[in-house]
DNA sequence: GTCTATGTTCTACTAAAGTCGTATGGCATG
DNA sequence: CATGCCATACGACTTTAGTAGAACATAGAC
């Protein structure tokens, strides 16, 4: 399985596959799925090296370790990362690493969103191994990866939407913690417990998030997210 | 009651409709497109009696006042009746009095549901004016009609959509009111002021809500709402 | 007519939300 | 190492949200 490079070149284009050592990472809480994925690494880049988390902290916490990371997978529905929230804090906080999107939703405005918003492909959960192993070819190269039947309606995304993303971006990891929390229509109460903090607190990070979304309260915190949100995946 | 002629032509203007006064109502805040359906009634259905509205309170008491009429043309969105939430009011109020949407939104996923909560036919906005006699010619033989290409493509709306709009249904005026606020993020203050009664009465109008939802406090009734909510139509 | 049932309205109360000021610790810059 | 910056954390206060209970009106039912 060929030499490794322990010094890892910046630039992907001089290394030919067999000898490149890879640095992935797959954030994904289906097991199933993950292993999958993994498979498909593994055959085809066995000397890489795999980072894994199921939620978006954890996730967070390895990039940080490996800011030399050559691909996130991120599913789109995992603990802390709903809808396309999670991609848009990945991409605020690493602008470098590519991020490939991985969910079972397979739906053309989900999908154009995605890549809207910074994700350098978007694969299906319905795709083959080889079709996997094909995109992430891709995207190792530098280049954007869709399923085929998408390849020529990418469509720029709503500036509304680009605004409100940014707005995100400039949350604290705590502050966005507490977002997610506020977003399912917990109590500060609740959310305090779950955090291991007091209420106060919660009350503190609340009032920064709305000074920096520009609103006044928790309903219209709630309007915003929603208008950003997805259609319903199929529960799998 | 009901039209006897079946033969459809291009100049038809003058045949046995004439004999017939139907009783339309047309509830649009866009004054240029409720004139194009009126120009379309009044041409095909030139003895028929018009009412019209700009907003859903005003479309309600003409029914009241009309329990007879044949058919309602209802734009999806005006003031009172965002997204489906109209149609589920009138189809409570006036189960047997047949609506149909007229809107700009062209989404397939947005005719389904209209359909799926009681419409008996989807009018999108860029239709021609023989395509809309055509549609209500349809709907007042009392078939459903909407555009060709979804003609076999109807499918049943998700069934927590249903009791969502079930519960809904259960509202009084007042409540529904309040609600159509509560959802923009306005203050129980504000809309109390709007309609001209005290925060106090907001509140027992909120607490009554809660209760038919089946919720506990306005964010989750935000979220709840939103599930439901649909893509946003291109602004005109 | 009386008697229910229901919608609307309100007062008085409790609970939750939201603001302000402040303190601590990490971390970078000069 | 001193300084400033910022994320995080907390307590005290004010404002808003939400509940309980009752008064009043109206529409049917008996």
């Amino acid at each position: 399985m060929g030499d490794t490079d322990d010094r890892l070149g910046y630039d992907m284009a001089f290394q030919s596959e067999s000898a490149s050592m890879y640095h992935f990472h797959v954030a994904d809480d289906h097991p199933l799925f993950r292993n999958a994925i993994l498979e498909v690494i593994k055959r085809h880049y066995p000397d890489s090296v795999v980072g894994q988390s199921m939620d978006l902290d954890s996730a967070i916490r390895d990039l940080e370790k490996n800011d030399e990371t050559d691909l996130l997978l991120l599913d789109l529905h995992m603990p802390g990362s709903q809808d396309l929230f999670g991609l848009i804090m990945v991409r605020e906080k690493f602008p470098s690493i590519p991020v490939a999107i991985i969910s079972a939703d397979e739906d053309a405005d989900t999908i154009n969103r995605a890549m809207g918003h910074g994700a350098c492909g978007y694969i299906p959960k319905s795709c083959s191994p080889q079709t996997i192993y094909d995109a992430i070819h891709t995207m190792l190269n530098g280049d954007r990866w869709v399923p085929d039947e998408l390849h020529n309606s990418l469509t720029p995304v709503d500036s509304e939407e680009k605004d409100l993303a940014a707005k995100i971006a400039t949350l604290t990891p705590q502050q966005y913690r507490v977002l997610c929390y506020l977003r399912e229509g917990w109590l500060n109460k609740q959310i305090g417990y779950e955090l291991g903090i007091t209420e106060a607190t919660i009350k503190a990070h609340i009032t920064a998030i709305f000074r920096k979304l520009g609103i006044t309260n928790r309903t219209q915190a709630v309007i915003m997210l929603s208008k950003m949100s997805l259609k319903d995946d199929v529960v799998s």
